[in-house]
Formats: C-alpha cells, sequence, structure tokens
RNA sequence: GGCCUCGUAGUACAAUGGAUAGUACGCAAGUCUCCGGAACUUGAUAUCCCAGUUCGAUUCUGGGCGAGGCUACCA
C-alpha cells in the first residue's frame, strides 16, 4: 500500500479509537508538504476540527503524538502549523520501499481487473494525409489504451476508416480529370498525399468554375450546386452507392493508395489496431434497431416517414435517425456499429477519442443507446479532446496552414539529428542505430508535446517551442533516462551490503517519495483518462533525479552502502521513467 | 438566439475547497578538477471583473466582459 493511503488509515484509526468518530479514509485530505514546512506529508485538520470541536493546535498535537508513538516504524515525527499536521516519514519505511521495488519489473502496474475497454482512436478519411491534429488524436488513444491496461483491464484498440462519401469521390473525379492515368508508384508521392493532391485539385476547379457562373450571373449559392465538377462528385457518390463497378474500382485502387501510405505512417508513429472498421461496410448497419427504437416508442415516425427520437426532457432537441426516404444517417450508423462491436468484443467499457466539436454527436449517441438498452451502453464514454491551434489560429485547409503528420514528423527527427551530430555523443553508432535514435528523439519531442497538455483542453502548437529539448520536454525525460544507464553500466549492485536504512539526504528522499508515488499516478491517468499526468510525472522525477544526481555521486558515494542505496535509486528511477514513457508510447534511448 | 467549453506571469502549461498559486520557455545572474553540461542553482513577473457560499475559493454559485466549439433529412 502507498504511503499516502497509509498514512489515511492509520489517521481514521486514531480518530476513531482516540475520539469514536468513524471517518471514511478517503475523506482525510492527505497532501505532500510544501517545501518550506518541515515534515514529508500533511494532514489537513479543519475537517474534523469541527465535528470535534477542538481548536486546530490541540487536535493536531494529540494526533501527531499518538501517530507517532503507535506507529512509530511509519514516523520520525511531526510538527503543527494552523490546521495541518506535518509528518516526518522514517528513512527506514522509503529505504525498505526502493530495496523491495528496484527489482521489480512491474512496479506501478495493477492486477488483472478482469474486464474488457474498448479504445476507438484515429477513424481518418481515407481523401487526404494526416494532419497535427489527427496526430493528437493518435497518441492520445495509443496512450490512454496503454493506461487502461497498466490498470489492469484488457484492452481492444479499434480504428474506423471513414472510407465513403462525398470527400473520397472529389478526389475520385479530380483523379479522372487530371491524372492521365498517374500513380503513387509512377509520381513516386506517398499514397495518401497522392490521393490528397487530387482532393485539393478538385477543390481548385471548384472554385474556379464557380467563379465563371457567377461571372454568368448566377448568385454564390446557385454556382455552388450548378458547378460541373460537384455535380459530377455527386453522381459518383449516388453511382458508389448503387455499386457501379467502374466507380467501384476506381474508389479501391484510390483508397489502396491512401492506405499504403497511413501504413507508413501509423507505423512510424507506433499506432496499431486489433481491429479496424470500414464505414463502407458499417454504413448501412442500425436500419434494423430504427424499427426496434420505433417498437419500443423510444422513436416516432414523422407524416412525411422520417424518424426521430425527442431529446427535449434531456436538454437536447430532436434528432433524426432515419430520413423520409427510409436512408439511413450518420449516427444511425454508429448506433449499429455499437452492438456488432459488443457481439464481436463484449467490452465492459467503449471509449471514443474524437475531437470536441462532436461533443453534441456524442451526448445524442449515448443516450439513444442508453434508450434502446444496448449493451454496456453504460460504458460508452467520448474522450473529448481540444482541437490543436496554431500561433496563427486555426489549422484551415482552405488557406494551406494545416500542418502535414510526415512532414512535421520528418522535421522533428531531423531536428534530433542535427542536435545529436552536434554533441557528438553517440559516434560510434552504425547508420542503423543512429537512425533509430534520431527517431526516438524526434518522435519523443513530438508525442510528448503534444501529450503533456490536458486532453480536454485545445492546445496550441507551437513549431519553434516543440522543437526543443530542454525543459518540459520527451529529450529532457530520455537524456535522464540516459544518464542513468550510463552509471548502471560501469557499477555493479553489491547484494551482499545491507540498507540501515538511515540518514537519507534531502535529495535523495525527494527522488524515493516522488517514486512511491508512480502507482497512485498510473490510478489517476486512469480515472481521469489523462496521459498529461504521466508525462508531469515523469518530467518532475527526471527532474527531482538530476538535482539529486549534480549534488550526489553514485561512483564515488561516502560508503559502500550509501553507493548502493544511490544504485538502488538509479535503477527503479530508471525502471520507472521507462515505463512511464513506455505507456506514453515513448521510447527511451540508453545512449543518446 | 439556444446549448457547451475555456479565461492563471511576456508566452505555453500545472494546481482532488487548503499553507507564501507551481513548472517550462524566454529574460537576468551564477555552478564544473562534472560517474554524460541535452545538466544544476538563484532571481524578477500572474489567478479577466463584480458579488455570494466557506474557517479557507484559481477551484463551487450567480452576474458581467472576452475567446472558442456545437446548433444539416453532410459525414
Amino acid at each position: 500500500m502507498d504511503l499516502v493511503n497509509q498514512i489515511r488509515q492509520a489517521t481514521q484509526e486514531l480518530i476513531y479509537s482516540k475520539f469514536q468518530l468513524r471517518v471514511d479514509a478517503r475523506d482525510i485530505l492527505v497532501n505532500e508538504t510544501k517545501p518550506e514546512f518541515e515534515g514529508d506529508y500533511t494532514v489537513v485538520l479543519f475537517s474534523f476540527v469541527k465535528i470535534l470541536k477542538k481548536n486546530p493546535e490541540t487536535l493536531g498535537n494529540e494526533l501527531g503524538q499518538l501517530l507517532t508513538e503507535r506507529y512509530s516504524h511509519l514516523f520520525s515525527g511531526f510538527n503543527v502549523i494552523k490546521g495541518f499536521l506535518n509528518l516526518g516519514i522514517a528513512d527506514k519505511v522509503l529505504v525498505d520501499f526502493l530495496y523491495e521495488e528496484s527489482g521489480n519489473k512491474d512496479f506501478g502496474r495493477k492486477n488483472k481487473t478482469g474486464k474488457k475497454v474498448m479504445v476507438e482512436y484515429s477513424s481518418p478519411n481515407t481523401n487526404k494525409p494526416l494532419h497535427l491534429g489527427h496526430l493528437r488524436n493518435n497518441f492520445l488513444g495509443w496512450s490512454v489504451a496503454s493506461i487502461y491496461q497498466a490498470n489492469g483491464y484488457e484492452i481492444v484498440k479499434t480504428c474506423i476508416a471513414n472510407d465513403r462519401g462525398i470527400h473520397i469521390c472529389k478526389s475520385m473525379i479530380a483523379w479522372q480529370m487530371f491524372a492521365n492515368g498517374a500513380t503513387p508508384e509512377s509520381t513516386g508521392i506517398k499514397g495518401d498525399h497522392f490521393v490528397g493532391d487530387y482532393y485539393v485539385m478538385f477543390s481548385n476547379e471548384y472554385k474556379k468554375q464557380m467563379k465563371d457562373l457567377v461571372a454568368e450571373g448566377m448568385t454564390e449559392e446557385e454556382a455552388e450546386k450548378e458547378a460541373p465538377i460537384m455535380k459530377a462528385a455527386q453522381k459518383m457518390l449516388v453511382d458508389w452507392e448503387a455499386g457501379d463497378p467502374t466507380v467501384i474500382e476506381l474508389w479501391k485502387k484510390m483508397n489502396g493508395w491512401v492506405y499504403q501510405g497511413f501504413d507508413i505512417t501509423y507505423k512510424r508513429i507506433g499506432s496499431d489496431f486489433d481491429k479496424i472498421y470500414y464505414e463502407s461496410q458499417t454504413y448501412l448497419l442500425g436500419k434494423d434497431l430504427v424499427e426496434d427504437g420505433l417498437r419500443k416508442n423510444v422513436f416516432f415516425k414523422k407524416e412525411d416517414g422520417s424518424v426521430w427520437i425527442d431529446l427535449t426532457s434531456d436538454g437536447l432537441d430532436q434528432k433524426i435517425v432515419q430520413r423520409k426516404d427510409g436512408t439511413a444517417v450518420y449516427i444511425t450508423q454508429d448506433i449499429g456499429l455499437i452492438v456488432n462491436k459488443y457481439d464481436e468484443f463484449h467490452c465492459d467499457q467503449s471509449i471514443y477519442v474524437v475531437g470536441d466539436e462532436q461533443n453534441y454527436h456524442f451526448k445524442v449517441l449515448k443516450l439513444i443507446a442508453q434508450k434502446l438498452a444496448l449493451p454496456s451502453s453504460d460504458g460508452i464514454y467520448h474522450l473529448s479532446y481540444g482541437m490543436v491551434e496554431l500561433p496563427s489560429g486555426r489549422m484551415k485547409a482552405r488557406e494551406g496552414t494545416v500542418v502535414d503528420a510526415d512532414d512535421l514528423i520528418d522535421e522533428m527527427v531531423r531536428i534530433a539529428q542535427t542536435h545529436t551530430e552536434e554533441l557528438g555523443k553517440v559516434q560510434d553508432f552504425t547508420a542503423s542505430e543512429l537512425t533509430e535514435l534520431y527517431d526516438t528523439i524526434g518522435l519523443g519531442a513530438l508525442k510528448f508535446y503534444l501529450l503533456r497538455v490536458d486532453p480536454k483542453k485545445k492546445m496550441l502548437f507551437n513549431p519553434e517551442e516543440s522543437i526543443d529539448f530542454h525543459g518540459f520536454t520527451g529529450p529532457f525525460v530520455q537524456y535522464t533516462y540516459a544518464r542513468i544507464k550510463s552509471i548502471l553500466r560501469k557499477e555493479e549492485l553489491d547484494a551482499n551490503i545491507q540498507l540501515s536504512g538511515k540518514g537519507l539526504l534531502p535529495l535523495e528522499k525527494g527522488v524515493i517519495k516522488l517514486l512511491a508515488r508512480y502507482p497512485a499516478m498510473i490510478e489517476q491517468a486512469c480515472l481521469e483518462m489523462n496521459p498529461s499526468v504521466i508525462a508531469n510525472y515523469a518530467f518532475s522525477l527526471a527532474k527531482s533525479f538530476n538535482s539529486f544526481y549534480t549534488e550526489h555521486s553514485v561512483s564515488r558515494a561516502e560508503s559502500e552502502e550509501k553507493k548502493l542505496l544511490r544504485l538502488h535509486l538509479c535503477t527503479l528511477t530508471a525502471r520507472v521513467l521507462h515505463s512511464a514513457m513506455g505507456i506514453l508510447g515513448i521510447k527511451v534511448p540508453d545512449r543518446m
């Protein structure tokens, strides 16, 4: 059990035995003592002061006295300031913890819960390459999945490819018009970029045609509808739905190019999926559920034949679930997919990693699922994340301010390379080792930058800041790890020496206390579905270690016992940094 | 218009209702006979405004002001 909980429990027991007051251990507030006060952990007494009708100082002294007497193995001393009871932790407790866990490969990870969680993330459109926003999504989704895994859940990672619709038809039309049979192979362009280029060509041609029509006297609105290229795209969508062989063949070909491109990017950033759903195969799902909903009176039919759900009593509006012509709308397939996913995987919980512009959609989706009493509908959770903005504002495709994922990754890796070469510490690496290292550092910087912020909040992507390798960054943590590994390469643990567990120095103590918090951090990250908890923690730990390391020598420690203690400290710190960064999807190099 | 987020140093981010609001970048000044200086130490600078609840509010409530998102028989 971690220290905070031990303190809670001890306090709870004492309050009961001394004052016959029953309090829930979870209601006892235990903080880390602020550095300006003496002590390690602080029990905040105000909430009991009122109930017990005692003055805070007296209560604090009574409790402190009893705690240090009855739990003398745990506490080394106490002081009371106002309503705060500051407790010192006995060095031996911390040393024992360190000694015990430094050999534990799974330190921080929880036992199996027997529960299964699905995480759906990434979910790209297949008409253009991935951009910066997708990266936040991918990193978040992957990391949240591994957070759940660390907390003992079985995980299923899924993705839905939006492979049909007007967007891909636009690329297809433009390809027919302008490509002269060009392919990614013939041009040497990565498949997703290749198809994306035709999407841009469509937009340009569309704009040109509209301009011409307006010049001929049409209004903007008319021109939008009448432009031949748009009509062609819409016709192609109809032909696609009708199963026109030529259209289907072209569609398969172009999607294939896109997937080839995506595969390269996914592999590079480490995104993987247990199951990929394709919208072309799911878009007709859910129709039977509409019937079901009508029978259950969850849905109702309007005079024109369209089917709706009334969510006004839930504070929302009426929402259409089937058009008057009987065709499904977008949300219908999502409802159908819920059932499909459950039938296949039987997950207790289903997390959708989707941007916050779809908050409304997911509110509606969950409500509908619950009203239809679909399996595990209470487990539906929309992990809503904020948009990534640039210093110039929001990314806008039409203004060409979209930051391309592949370009960005290349740039980060290139800078990692330049910087590494300048420092010249790994000149003995082979070419392939260097390539791997640059990837590790460049991607580490990028992932850390995007994951260090609370997912719920929109964030700013500042290109200059993102490539900084100092301060609150991935490379800073990686560097700390590499330094520790360097020490451990040179020193062996001598198991014959016993640790007495006395005389911990403040900087040693600081690191050990942080290490002891790791399990609680893993829990918190899971409860909040928030990788930034882990990123912040990893950075604090690295910083704390660096402070210790500049002050105290490991190899030339004051005594053999100190040396052993510090080697354990190095070992566990390295282990935790490795594990924490791993949860973020970031590798740590032995040398850099 | 309605609904939902969000306003913390120059900038970007932290802070389960708890002590003198943390961290990084930037800025200023330092540290080295250093096991890896991509490091460490020190300093200046902030809770949008007004009320309320509370022993205590960045956090909760109400009202302003400001920013963003959603509000398709599109996906």
